[in-house]
DNA sequence: CATCGTCGGTTCACTGGATGAACCAATGGT
DNA sequence: ACCATTGGTTCATCCAGTGAACCGACGATG
């Protein structure tokens, strides 16, 4: 439509964050555009600090942490974030577990945050991970309070079975929102990642749109199902401070 | 040079990233472009999903947190986050205190990865934070173990104090990182925030070359003058494992 | 050893897309 | 009522981005 230039640009550099370290013909492929091309943009970004050929392997491109850098300021990023710490902070005090907070990404959970259990027995999500939905308890969380057409359209998509125990069938998923619904919080075991269980509550932002999640997690050892009730609760009280803080429930302006 | 509508396009990127939310003139002038450019920009910015209007104030523009989630693979950062990630966690369980990983991004640190205190009394620095470098334990540590060239380039720009402990004078700083060297970790006394004291150790990646650093700090309070060599060497022990999983000690390759 | 495919990177003529001065309408301060 | 500023639009000019064709180097394959 507009300034194709940096239409390409743009899709070299999530190329190139997709495929780390990647090579100039494997760019070319992915984003369907002559090689001239990809490498004179790989070269402007480079003069830029968003990418630098890599060290071991010369003709490989990878990512700078300028991009980092750059991106960390992320909008809903740092409203949420400012809203969430403090709850987050005592919910993670009360519980000794693991809280995520996270936000929709396209598809995906992405990890904003994250405060850790002191346990040894540690649950591992770098931040900035996304993770499918359908097998996160932050995605479930999140579409139990986003529109139905999100749903429909998320569900509309291939699901992939990151486990054994990943639900991937909409009709199931369907259900498990429901339930998720009424329940007030989702609890995702080992769909994930095998051994982690986890439990979300969906955030709400202005209007009471849904804005993201946050989570409890941990091993499945720990995190029980005689435990799911009162975690749940207790995410569900720190969601609700949080959507307050994000204003979810104050009158509409006019 | 070349590509140069990408040029303008990143720069009014980040230029939206360190005014959020900036409006439309306000970053024509910042950037130095015509509106009409930096309006298009924007427009393709949007599209792509890397930034939006501002749902509370209209013409506001805001970075998506998808520039986050594309951002968040960084070279650098996943390379030393992982080979960083498992001694750190054992640092964090042997202090009890909080541990960060930082690497230089153009004259400050950025933090890229935390592990939390267990304490209630926490300190607290969102992961994306850029340090200045003289005002960090983590800062110090890496200009101790960088070229003498980035040092005193460091120390010709203008630095700024963040607390009334900052030290800004080249030439105290100078000793500073003498003494680093010498000790083998950096002391920072609440320069970089009142109340707050950390200890740094930098990190070697591939050739001896500073890559990094990492860190413990908490409060003042519990982080006391007492602590500072068991903290310190426990550090570096810490450092040192994760410099000889960057290969910081292999033979060089011909 | 010759051949082939692929790699990263370069060249350059063509033209389509980016540019930015001038222009709106709307808002807000005085 | 005024002026300065805001976000946003228009369009003729021309330069910057495009991409096919090319290069030398490397590694498999036969």
């Amino acid at each position: 439509m507009s300034t194709q230039s940096v239409v390409t640009a743009i899709r070299v550099l999530e190329a190139v964050s997709d495929n780390q370290p990647a090579g100039l013909s494997e760019l070319s492929r992915e984003v369907d555009v002559p090689k001239a091309t990809v490498l004179r943009m790989l070269r402007t970004l480079a003069e830029l600090g968003w990418v630098a050929q890599s060290e071991a392997q010369a003709g490989k491109w990878v990512l700078t942490n300028h991009a980092f850098a750059v991106a960390s300021r992320g909008s809903s990023g740092s409203v949420i974030r400012d809203a969430a710490m403090g709850p987050l902070n005592a919910l993670q005090l009360d519980t000794t577990e693991t809280v995520h907070l996270a936000v929709p990404d396209r598809g995906y959970m992405l990890i904003i945050e994250r405060l850790d259990t002191p346990h040894v027995l540690r649950a591992f999500l770098p931040l900035g991970s996304r993770l499918p939905m359908h097998a996160s308890s932050t995605g479930i969380a999140y579409l139990s309070a986003a529109e139905d057409e999100i749903v429909d359209e998320y569900l509309a998509t291939p699901l992939e079975a990151l486990t054994p125990q990943t639900v991937v069938d909409p009709a199931q998923l369907r259900a498990m929102i429901a339930e998720t619904r009424a329940r007030g919080y989702s609890i995702n075991e080992q769909g994930l990642s095998t051994g982690i269980t986890s439990i979300g509550v969906p955030l709400l932002g202005p209007g009471g749109v849904a804005a993201g999640s946050i989570s409890i997690s941990g091993p499945s050892s720990r995190i029980v199902p005689a435990k799911y009730q009162e975690y749940g609760e207790a995410a569900a009280g720190t969601a609700r401070e949080i959507s307050q803080a994000l204003g979810a429930f104050s009158a509409k302006r006019y």
